[in-house]
DNA sequence: CAGCCTAGTGTTAACGCTCACATCATCAGC
DNA sequence: GCTGATGATGTGAGCGTTAACACTAGGCTG
């Protein structure tokens, strides 16, 4: 017979073994590659499995396993940019290793959602977990996760006791503002991301040594949100101040709201002022200018996390251990000039 | 002993039996929400739970009760705003209907990647699986779905031959161009997503119903890949035409390219030309001018889809069951004015 | 040619849970 | 006070797989 039988019920491994005529056990080696089997029996067997459309049970081969194959990840506001590329990465990494993902989405991100995500995920099983943990509130819940959990963390800085991998976010901020200053400016402004994020965080820090090594002025921090709006907002803030010829935006789409502000102010990109945003999101490259940049490689943040986690999971424990923190590029365009002398 | 042993091994049913002084079953039943159980009784289950810090085997539960508790999504390009607000729509849909996700993003769609990730996600052993298909290749895929697995498809059209939710597209397109032919424009151009996408042939679809309704000429259409550097190109093109005096673009992130090569070539919006865009993402508000665009509610697809696919798991079999489709709204903003008579 | 290794295969016992059923009080009803 | 329903619990049998070990047949060693 040609055609696989209408099966009321999926086949399982005695099915395929009965009709291979060989037992399940051998059934189980062909298809977990083992060796020690003949050519030609590994052969029927295939024949069967295919026959019977036989798909392993996960349930069953991870209960006696341990080991479900699947890997957890806790992230929060996967609609940004950062965050939904930082995910991606992840996935990818997981699935050329072999694993599945499994998500969970942070509606607010506070101590008890993140515990809370992770007793779920615990809960369906994972092997491990990746929190992508870029607020503070985040990063302190690590300390609670459930024991005997694998555990990475992204974005988490160097205290969260878990291994991390992470962008050096003070690095970025020194390349931008070092341009700005090489330009030729007197010194940089800074649109800040909100106080909770750690990135936001070390961007300042970057930006605050870079003028004060510089023997710049630093100039008082403008607060935002990460949002186009608040950096609009930012915008009308900065019209009102005298002498302002750079800001460094902690990211690209408040620059975008930053540069409508001053459009409709009636000041220059980048004649009058100059401007450098955060994380080159694909729009960058189209606004008005185009946004001169720092690129951060989320792919490799992803890789990098995974890679961690994996090496947990084979048993190389390595409590705290922290993977070099990628490097992140400036992408220079259109939105940066020398500073008329007026 | 008030504090929790030191686990070697985590605490399986038979632990938390054995403390509570009952069997395993009745544990089995207080985990469950059995009503049969003596308030008593159940008080010192879930004490000696906590104690063991026991946490159910969800392998063991899902082997027997043939159910796993987590449900696949496949997806494509989720660092687009569209699929990635659909994703986020699904997932919080998915918890609070108390089951886990699994995701598989795809690196290129078409109908062998899509089943290898069905299968992938089945070999997980997901009870149900979504699939985010707004291409052509993707929805063919569909039809050879592993049998016997609950599957919904997104934004895959009428004739997948699966249960399905989107957005109504046309009726989108319709919104837009409505608009701009009310505001007096003689006829309307469109700068098209990729032709193998669904939405962007509906978009299409819409624009061009919606000018010959109106006895308007339908101008040839411009197509785009969904980019911003896409909307540009498309920008310059409709520069060296004469006349055009209104766009409706398939997309916001096209539209900010096409505002940027507009904007290069001295055209201004809206007072020479008007712009439409669709999506509504949160950077629309804030482009120059605030583009007027259409909003499409992903979270709300993403709930309905999950809908469907719940009552699907619940054996209400609804053979190319199709949702009743999601209406978007115009946003109107400050890229559309009147014509300029001249 | 006894003894032993090895390749190839089968047998049996878990894994941790839920389901079906058995058990055993308790209490209403006549 | 005996029967039978009902509530509360325990017992045993799987679920479909992998791990551990047992077994057989042949080829090699000495």
């Amino acid at each position: 017979m040609t055609a696989a039988p209408k099966a009321e019920r999926p086949a399982v491994m005695t099915d395929v073994a009965r009709l291979a005529g060989v037992s399940h056990q051998t059934v189980s080696r062909v298809l977990n590659g083992s060796p020690r089997v003949r050519p030609e029996t590994r052969e029927r067997v295939l024949r069967a499995v295919d026959e019977l459309e036989y798909r392993p049970n996960a349930m069953a081969r991870g209960l006696v396993s341990r080991r479900s194959g699947v890997l957890g990840v806790i992230s929060f506001d996967t609609i940004l940019y950062g965050p939904a590329s930082t995910l991606l990465g992840i996935e990818r990494a997981a699935r050329a290793a072999g694993y599945g993902v499994s998500i969970s989405a942070l509606e607010r991100v506070d101590r008890a959602s993140v515990l809370e995500a992770a007793e779920a995920l615990a809960g369906q099983g994972v092997d491990g977990i990746i929190i992508i943990a870029p607020q503070m509130a985040a990063a302190a819940a690590l300390y609670n996760l459930p024991k005997g959990m694998a555990a990475v963390a992204v974005e988490a800085g160097q205290d969260s006791g878990l291994p991390s991998a992470s962008v050096d976010q003070v690095t970025g901020a020194r390349l931008a503002v070092r341009h700005l200053l090489e330009l030729g400016h007197d010194t940089v402004w800074h649109i800040a991301g909100p106080g909770d994020w750690l990135e936001a965080r070390d961007r300042i820090e970057g930006w605050r040594q870079t003028l004060l090594e510089a023997g710049a002025v630093v100039p008082p921090m403008i607060g935002g949100d990460w949002s186009a709006r608040s950096g609009y907002a930012a915008g009308a803030a900065l019209a009102a101040q005298p002498g302002v010829t750079a800001v460094f935006v902690a990211n690209d789409q408040m620059s975008l709201g930053l540069l409508r502000a001053l459009h409709e102010q009636g000041i220059r990109v980048p004649d009058d002022i100059s401007i450098v945003g955060f994380d080159d999101i694909p729009e960058a490259e189209f606004m008005l200018p185009p946004l001169t940049t720092v690129r951060q490689d989320f792919d490799e943040v992803g890789r990098r996390s995974m890679a961690t986690l994996l090496r947990l999971l084979d048993g190389a424990a390595g409590e705290g251990e922290v993977a070099a923190q990628v490097v992140p590029t400036l992408v220079l365009r259109a939105s940066t000039a020398p500073p008329r002398r007026g």
